[in-house]
DNA sequence: GAGTGGTCTAGACCACTCA
DNA sequence: GAGTGGTCTAGACCACTCT
């Protein structure tokens, strides 16, 4: 028999978020009680939890334990909020709308993002979020229907997919490419503004497991939208 | 007589580093000796060169030992990598050109960035780097003199301010801000842009010890720009 | 083969925080 | 006061990689 690594403990404790059986807000056994069900030291349970504390999945307080956090914002080197929470602190209304919703094979280049064979469908979504009364994202989604059937069964009238998504396959990998552009005849019209505004786009891809999960274009008026990034290395 | 913390070690090592005793590429001395040297225990030393590591300030290979690192682009959470090193790996050729030096009392905005007061001086430069025949990106940037007075015997012809601060001031924080705007009349033509394209601007402010060195307004061509953050949150 | 980091164990004490 | 995480020690064996 081999000695339990921190990694074992590690994967064992992210399978059990992963699966539900730890729900955010749920409080992780203890060190000690870990220790003994793995069968090691407690050190290594506590590597272990360290870590997953250092990634943003569990908080850590002396004598409350340690507790299962919310998916929402951590999974990003750059703080990108989730849209409703980004608007509401504003102090703004959010407002979501869907504006379509098909299955459909996805273009060349969101194939080749997803790592979809060239007649794979895929979940095609066209939203637009509301800050009060001005536009804050309009937002372009491909989905992954290999890697997420469930949201073939989802209408994101009410919800919108980063929402959904976040809830259905959290603890995933996160890329995003920033760029700048103006916007063309659609976007300015979808967004409010005169064409060729600056608009702010990001692309953000979604995985899991190696396997892409969703890539999504958002384009933001650039005029009002800023993003922020910190580094947190711990020096 | 207190134990000897990892932390103790992290800041030892560090300080030698960014005195310039261990210098990018030397070796930091082995575990074993560490420990000897702080009278702890080796897993004290390797939890404070492992989280070096983590940080980006070293590089541990087995049998090789632990090396420091160029502190060139490990500071972001985001890769911004060095303009250099950005467009040298396109194939195009670099290119620095100085436009403005001058030292002077900065703008409201940069002096409360800077936190600097109402008639504090800091100097002021103004330089555009290119990708061959066109411009990768217009910088304006104020450096603080309180923090990094050497910068006033620099006269930043040949190097830019990045590759000098770089250098000068290792192993700082830094903060970056991205918006999209359309070029303004003065911008388009430094940039080689049509008034009103768009471009991609990036604010960055670096720290050390909870002192800011400098403030940087870093302007590219929206139509070409892109920045890229992955998540490498290790779960 | 030898040297360096990587990790595990068992036991201990401390620090914080809640009741 | 009691329970939980935070960390240190001392010793051990393993894994990788260079010579």
């Amino acid at each position: 028999m081999s000695r339990t690594s921190y990694l074992d403990v590690k994967a064992v404790i992210l399978g059990r978020i992963r699966s539900g059986e730890l729900a955010p807000g749920d409080t992780v056994p203890g060190e000690a009680a870990l220790a003994g069900e793995f069968g090691c030291a407690r050190v290594t349970v506590n590597r272990a939890l360290r870590e997953l504390a250092g990634a943003g999945v569990v908080e850590r307080r002396r004598r409350a334990g340690t507790r299962v956090l919310d998916p929402t914002p951590r999974d990003a080197a750059v703080e990108v909020p989730s849209v409703r929470a980004e608007i509401e602190a504003t102090g703004a209304e959010y407002r979501y709308e869907l504006l379509a919703r098909r299955i459909a094979v996805p273009p060349r280049q969101v194939r080749a993002a997803l790592g979809l064979g060239p007649r794979a469908r895929a979940l095609h979504l066209r939203c637009r979020h509301w800050a009060g009364a001005s536009v804050h994202q309009i937002e372009e989604r491909w989905i992954n229907l290999d890697v997420v059937p469930a949201a073939r069964k989802v209408d994101f009238a009410a919800t919108g997919p980063n929402d959904w998504l976040i809830r259905a396959m959290p603890l995933s990998r996160v890329e995003h490419v920033f760029s700048a552009a103006n916007a063309n005849a659609a976007e300015a019209e979808l967004l409010g503004l005169a064409p060729g505004a600056a608009v702010f786009v990001v692309e953000r891809r979604t995985w899991i497991d190696g396997r892409a999960i969703t890539r999504a274009r958002l384009v933001h008026p650039g005029a009002t939208h800023r993003l922020v990034a910190r580094t947190q290395s711990p020096l």
